[in-house]
This record gives structure tokens, sequence and C-alpha cells, in this order.
RNA sequence: GCCGCGGUGGCGGAACUGGUAGACGCGCUGGACUUAAAAUCCAGUUGUAGAGAUACAGUGCGGGUUCGAUUCCCGCCCGCGGCACCA
């Protein structure tokens, strides 16, 4: 009987007590770094979805582990940030009882399941020992400029009360609490990320073993756009609109320009305005938007003219109007865009509105003149733009740039949609800032032997709504000297964002414990880059991008010694729920591992996982389906514990199909195929078991099925191990080496041709595997079920493809 | 709207570089065992016609290339994910 409840615990205690999965330290041994996205230690414990990830890493960990890698497999915890502050508000205890609650859930539950894990390199990214590093990059930061304070308006949660950066908002609501966001200046930390976005770009090419989505999406996010600034002067003012186009080239079509109702400019202009009324009313009108009604795309563009302001074109000298209007953000660009209604859709639709002047410089092929309905947005040839006319548009880009720079009326440019990272929260679970504020002074680093600067044990840790972090109450901790001049001085009370921690978690367990520096160099370079990184797509553009930014950091200034921290990325498909939903409490939907690995075992569940569907692919739940994968362990079973009592009759066939498995389970293993692995599996356990059946005899030696446990083992681990002990292999199956393939073994002695006639299947035909063409068509035609197709027609044409098939075309 | 991915039985899915469509699992149907049920085992399971051999149709839709297309090309439809007035 298959009792997986005893094989589990029994494996699980011997793993332990033996230190089986302790990271190896013989740096003469090639490595394998193979990391998890280390999850947030929630209250609501582990769903069925979490671990499918950490199953793929176990799998792949201990096959290396066998394959004789010394493997990095660690695991840990991003307990700082929102959702754990949240869950203890809400809950009434501290975050850090909360987090450490809920760190012993997730580890009993991870434990359950069998997982390889170095427990000893378990890290915490709320414990000071871990977050003394993560202050000491950020210093590392301040000191090279790349954190600075900021007063500009900034994404605000009203109701988790904080500031938050633009890759913490989902369609204009707090990722987290789905709160409507709104805008509010308020004092910021930003850290310099757009310094390294032609890096963060230009890297991704380095990374073959990246999914090409999950590049597109980081190409999209950081979103580099090639153009020029061009300078139109005010006509009887010093004053200049400097607008930013991809499209130059269009510039003889401009016939207005455009400012973004928060650009400085306005108020600046204010005295030469005549319709000054109106264009208060239209501010006042914009401001009462949310940013949601703003940036509502089926809305009609609204603006307001600038009487009386006129912008003068540097290429013809034309004076053009200027128009107040919201389909211009602000924060991109220059506030301030040249409109060319005849070659932009925007400006089409704003022109048709308000009766602005449309003017065609660009001819296409099939577009000899506008049609009157749309903008032709595509390159073409210019016509009517002075001496650049007949120009090409890729042409005209390049020369019209060289004018703007000889004539000091514009230059070249470089945009991105990535903003700075806005990376401070006005919240208590967070790392605190190392910083003081004095007044003499100004900001002051704390020094680093100082560090950590760790967070103060308070009652109250609710958010205060201010502006202001609940750290700015506690003077006894606010309160410090400066540590420059020794004057009173104040310490930041700001905290760092959730993202921090996990920016260089990775580095960290390479190195757990050393409490000198972040990680001894001689460590890290044996064990970095990490080789295999998994986890969920959503983490495409946030923290998959904030960790390359301080990665290339700290390359920069010497910490690590690669320019990439993940050579090979892979995300994980969701789970959904049995019907089809996500799983969430509120549908009543959420499958519980822990119950799973109760009832059907921990094997039958991670086998199961990997079978459910191609690995990166969103599936359904299915308890049934579970079911499936426990009565193939249980054949496993009884196949290994009846060899015993059978005589062993070694068959050739079988033994092939067990090579056969091999090779195809170590290919699908490397390709992430999983569910194709354990197919393979149950297609032999299948034919071995028909065999015993039909035989009453074993046609396997023990050392075959040996080979059939070893290649099993990263899939069901417990499971392999107690079949391996009992047919008498001495250590753990782990300490085993990966069994290879025998090419003489795969082979097959006949090969079935099918056999076609213009291109329909009428017949198989097994032969020997070495018959030669002519053999093959004389028995392909002599066999009835081709020749009644064959009768009375001409053959015109015979396709051979060996190996395969034959095919007549009559 | 743009970018990416996908659409195959009742369901999850398989099919290598164009060469047996539906592997494997679930479910369902029938049978064996059982007083009965569960479990287990055996047989069947894309549709239509046929007792059957077999024939025809069939991988979202419409065309095309090819001896041969789930696979390649063109034009659509639908679903999922990402971005979204980014000039």
């Amino acid at each position: 009987m298959y009792n997986h409840q005893a094989i589990e615990k029994k494996w699980q205690q011997r793993w332990r007590a033996s230190k089986l999965y302790r990271t190896g330290e013989d740096r003469q041994k090639p490595k394998y770094y193979v990391l998890d996205m280390f999850p947030y230690p929630s209250g609501a414990g582990l769903h069925v979805g979490h671990p499918k990830g950490y199953i793929a890493t176990d799998i792949v960990a201990r096959k290396r582990l066998m394959q004789g890698y010394n493997v990095l497999h660690p695991m840990g915890w991003d307990a700082f940030g929102l959702p754990a502050e949240n869950y203890a508000l809400k809950n009434k205890v501290h975050p850090r009882q909360a987090t450490q609650k809920n760190i012993a859930t997730f580890k009993k539950q991870l434990e359950l399941l069998g997982f390889s894990y170095d427990w000893e390199r378990e890290i915490n990214t709320t414990d000071p020992k871990y977050y003394r590093f993560t202050q000491w990059i950020f210093l590392q930061m301040w000191r090279r400029g790349l954190a600075y304070e900021s007063y500009a308006p900034i994404n605000w949660c009203p109701s988790c009360q904080t500031g938050l950066a633009n890759e913490d908002l989902e369609d204009g609501h707090c990722e987290r609490c789905g709160s409507l966001v709104e805008q509010k200046p308020m004092r910021q930390w930003v850290l310099k990320i757009t310094k390294y976005a032609d890096r963060l770009l230009d890297d991704l090419d380095k990374l073959p073993d990246w999914e090409e989505a999950i590049k597109e999406m980081q190409r999209h996010w950081l979103g580099r756009s090639l153009g020029a600034e061009i300078d139109f002067q005010i006509f009887g003012s010093e004053e200049k609109i400097t607008v930013f186009t991809t499209r130059i080239d269009t510039i003889f079509g401009c016939t207005y320009v455009v400012l973004a109702p928060e650009n400085p400019l306005v108020m600046s202009l204010k005295p030469k305005i005549n319709n000054w009324l109106a264009v208060e009313n239209y501010l006042q009108e914009v401001k009462d938007k949310t940013e949601l009604q703003r940036t509502d795309l089926n809305k009609e563009k609204t603006g307001v003219c600038l009487e009386g302001v006129f912008a003068v074109n540097p290429f013809n000298q034309e004076k053009v109007l200027v128009y107040l209007a919201d389909y211009v953000l602000n924060s991109y660009g220059t506030g301030a865009v040249m409109a060319v209604p005849a070659h932009d859709e925007r400006d089409w639709e704003f022109a048709q509105k308000y009766q602005l002047p449309i003017r065609q410089v660009i001819i296409t092929n099939n577009r000899e003149s506008l049609n009157l309905e749309q903008a032709l947005i595509t390159d073409g040839t210019l016509r009517d733009s002075g001496d650049f006319s007949g120009l090409s548009s890729s042409e005209a880009r390049i020369k019209m740039i060289d004018w703007l720079q000889k004539n000091n009326s514009g230059r070249e440019k470089v945009n991105y949609k990535i903003k700075d990272w806005v990376y401070s929260r006005q919240r208590y679970w967070g790392e605190p800032i190392p910083l003081i504020h004095c007044d003499k002074c100004g900001v002051v680093p704390v020094p680093e032997e100082q560090l950590p600067v760790t967070l103060p044990e308070v009652e109250s840790y609710a958010p205060t709504g201010t502006g202001e972090s609940p750290l700015a109450a506690i003077s006894d901790w606010v309160n410090v000297v400066c540590p420059h001049c020794g004057g009173p001085a104040k310490r930041e009370t700001n905290t760092m964002p959730q993202w921090g921690g996990s920016c260089w978690y990775y580095l960290r367990y390479i190195d757990p414990h050393n409490q000198q520096e972040l990680v001894a160099k001689d460590l890290e370079k044996y064990w970095s880059p990490v080789d295999l990184y998994v986890g969920g797509a959503e983490h495409a553009t946030r923290h998959l991008i904030y960790a390359r930014f301080w990665h290339k950091f700290l390359y920069d200034i010497g910490v690590v010694n690669y320019e990439e921290p993940f050579i090979k990325l892979q995300h994980v498909g969701l789970i959904m729920g049995e019907d089809g939903r996500k799983m969430s409490k509120r549908w009543g939907n959420v499958i519980n591992p822990e119950e799973m690995a109760k009832r059907f075992g921990a094997d039958a569940l991670r086998l199961y996982e990997m079978f459910m569907g191609p690995f990166d692919q969103t599936v359904a739940w299915s308890t049934k389906g579970l079911s499936g994968t426990r009565k193939f362990l249980e054949k496993v079973y009884n196949i290994v514990d009846s060899s015993n009592k059978l005589p062993v009759k070694e068959e050739k066939q079988i033994l092939s199909l067990l090579h056969k498995t091999i090779k195809k389970v170590d290919e699908d293993i490397e390709a992430f195929r999983f569910n194709t692995a354990v197919s393979a599996f149950m297609i032999l356990i299948n034919s071995v078991t028909d065999y015993c059946q039909a035989h009453q005899a074993m046609p396997l030696s023990s050392e075959n099925l040996g080979k059939l446990l070893q290649i099993l083992a990263p899939f069901a681990p417990h499971l392999s191990e107690e079949l391996w002990d009992k047919l008498g292999f001495t250590g753990s199956i782990f300490k085993s080496k990966w069994p290879a393939y025998q090419e003489e073994l795969i082979k097959d002695e006949t090969i079935t041709y099918i056999v076609q006639v213009n291109g329909r299947l009428r017949a198989r035909l097994t032969v020997l595997a070495g018959a030669d063409e002519e053999e093959i068509v004389h028995l392909a035609i002599s066999e009835g079920a081709v020749s009644k197709w064959l009768e009375g027609k001409d053959i015109k044409k015979r396709i051979f493809v060996p190996g395969r098939l034959i095919n007549f075309v009559v």
C-alpha cells in the first residue's frame, strides 16, 4: 500500500537530519543558481498556484544536483511593504508579529511539499541584518546623485495614505487596495532610474534566454523615443516654447502649438494673453477632472486658445496659434507639442473640432492627397517643405535636425516613458531611509558604521495621512545630532517601498551571514549571476526592471562582476480556480496545497501541477486531475513493490522505451515542458504494468527500475527515495548520478511507414529499419488497401520520405 | 487603438525542422469483481453513414502555396495578457 503520509514525513525528516540540501561548497565543481521569486508572506497562506513555479525550480535543482553541480536553491521572504502592513492594521497586530506568524505558516506549507531549499540561507527583508545593506546601497546611490529629493506632484493613494510609483498603479488605481489615485505634490525621495534607461534597454539584447514577451514589455515600459526638441520663439517676446517631436519631417505642416495645462510657461505668458478669463476657466475645468477622466481616450478633446500669443516656427518663420489642451501631458517630453493635424491623429481630431487649418506635407504612393477623413500618419515624401521638399521622411529627419543645430533653434533628443522611481513611502513598515536633515548642513547621510537605522518599535504605526510618515511622531527616534556638525538634526522619516528589499536579495543568498559586506567578492564571482529565475509575469515591469537597475548600479560601483542579474528568465502561468476564475476568498474557490498534499500526497500534487498544461500557460485547477497523477504514483509503487515477487524477464521493447523516456524527460526538463515529461512517465509505467499482468514477469531489472526512479525523483522526490531504498540501493537517490540513455537502445528495429495516395492515408506498412526505397515501394503497391486506389491510374510522381512515408500522386 | 500570446474531442491538453491529428490525463458509456456501493481491472469514446471492414468530413472563419498544412503565406473573427492622448 502506498502510504504517502508516512513516506513523505519520513523522508522529509531524513533529508533535514542529513542536511542533504545544504549548498555545496567545493568550488572546483560547476555551479548552478536556481531562484524563485520570493513570496510576500501574506496572512491568507499559500494557495495551490504559489508552489507551481517552486515545483519547477525544484525539479531543475534536483536534476542539477544529480548531474554533479553545486546547486544554490534558496528561499526567503519579501516581508516589508503595504500588504503586510495593511494586513497587520486590519487584524490589529504589530506588523512584525503578523509577519513572523505568516512566515511560519508559509514555511510549514512549503516544507510539506518537500522542496530542496537550503534553509540555512533563508533571508527576510525585514531583518535589520538584511536591510542594513538595503540602506547601504541606497546611500551609495545618494552619494552618486542617483537619489534626490523632489517636490513634484506624485501619485497618492488616499486609502493607503502614501505616495506611489507609476509601477504601483493599475489603470489609475492603487495596485494594492484599488482606490482611485490622486496627484499630490509632496516631498519625495526619487531614484534616477532614467539615467540607466538606455542600458536597461540595450542590454535586453544580451539576454537570449529571456522570453521575448517579457523583453517587449520592458521595452514598452522604458519607452525610448528618438526625436528632436524644437524651439518656437514667442512672437514679440524673449520666451520660447520648446516642443518635442519624433516627426520633425512634418514640421512644415505645423499649424498651431499646444501646451499642457500644467506647463509653467502658461503663467509667464499671462500678461500677453487677451482672454485670460477663459484660460483660467479652462485650467479650473482641467483641475476638477480626475486622472481617469483626463486620460479617457473616448472623450472629446478640449482646449482653449491663448489669444494674443503666437509661436514662430523656426523653419519658415510662420506665426502659429498657441493652444492649451489637456491631451498634451506635462509629464512627458517638454509638456508642449507642435500640432500637425494632417499627420497626427490627435492633432487631427483637435483641429477638426476647433476648425484649425490642416496642411498636408507628406505624400505616399497611395495617398497623393488627404481624403479628409483621417490623418496620414505613415512616413512618405515631403512636399511644400521649403528646401526639404522631395526628401523621404527618414532623410528629412536627419537633415532637419542638422539644420536645427546649425541655426541654434533645437537639438536632437531622446525621451523615455519611464519616470524616475518615486522611492519614499509615508508608511511605517519599510526600511528607514538612512538620511538626516540638518538645518546647517542640509541632507547628511547616516555614517555607514551606524547602519542599520532600525525601525523603532512603536505602539501606533497607522498612517497619518498628513504626508508625514508615522515615524515623524516618535521624537526620540527622529531627533538626533548631525553626524557632520554635531548640531540638532532630524532623521528622514519616510521609508522605502515594497520593492527595495527585492532589488538585491538574490545576491544575499550567496553570502547570507556576512556582516562585513553585502556579499563577499569571491563568492559573488563564483555564484553570480542567477542561472535560472522563475516567477510570475506580473513582475515584468516592476521588480524585474528595478532589480536590473540596482544590479547595474552595483556593477558600476564594483560590487558585482556581471552587468545582468538573471541569465534565464521563465514565467509561470497562473492556476485558476475550478470555476475558471482567479483563486480568491471572494469566490470561495481557493484550493489549499496543504490539504491536497494530505489527501493525495505532496508527490501527486507536484506531479499534477506539472502535468496540468504548458508551464507558462494559465490553467484551471481540477482535483479530479490530481487523482489521476495519484493513481499513476500508485502504479509506480506497485511495480516496484511487486518486483521481488515476480521473476525478471528483461524485455527489449520496454528497455528501449525506458531509454527513450530518459532522453525525453531530460530534454523536457531543460525546455520546461514538464507536462509532456509526465505523460512520458505514464506511457512507460502503463506498458510495464501491462507487461507484468500479461506475462507475470517483470520486464525491467532492479538496476533499470532504479534508472526509472532516478528520472522520476526530481518530480516525486519522496516516493522515489522510498522505492530506491526498497530496491536496495544505498544512499540518497539525489546523491546518485543522473542516468544517461543509450543511443543503440533507442533505435527502433522496425519502422512504420505511412502510405498515401494523393496525400491521403491509405495504409500503414511496418518494415525492418534497414529496408530500402525500392523494397518499400514494392511492398506498398502490393498492399491491397493501396492497390485499390492505384488501379487503372498512372503514378505521376512518388514522394519518399525515409523513415516516414511514401506518397503516390496519380 | 498599439504590442505580445493563443483558438485542436465533453474537459485539460499532445503532435519534432510541413509528413499517422486527438498522445497522456480527466470525464462519460458498457462489462468483470461485489448482496450493494466505493476502489480496482477490461473494452469503447471527434462527427456522420454502416453490423462491420470501410468511406467521407474535421484543428476559430475565408482564401492561397504544396504530392501533403494544426504547422507556412494573405485577409478576417474571437479570447487572454501588457501598454494606452508618450507627440
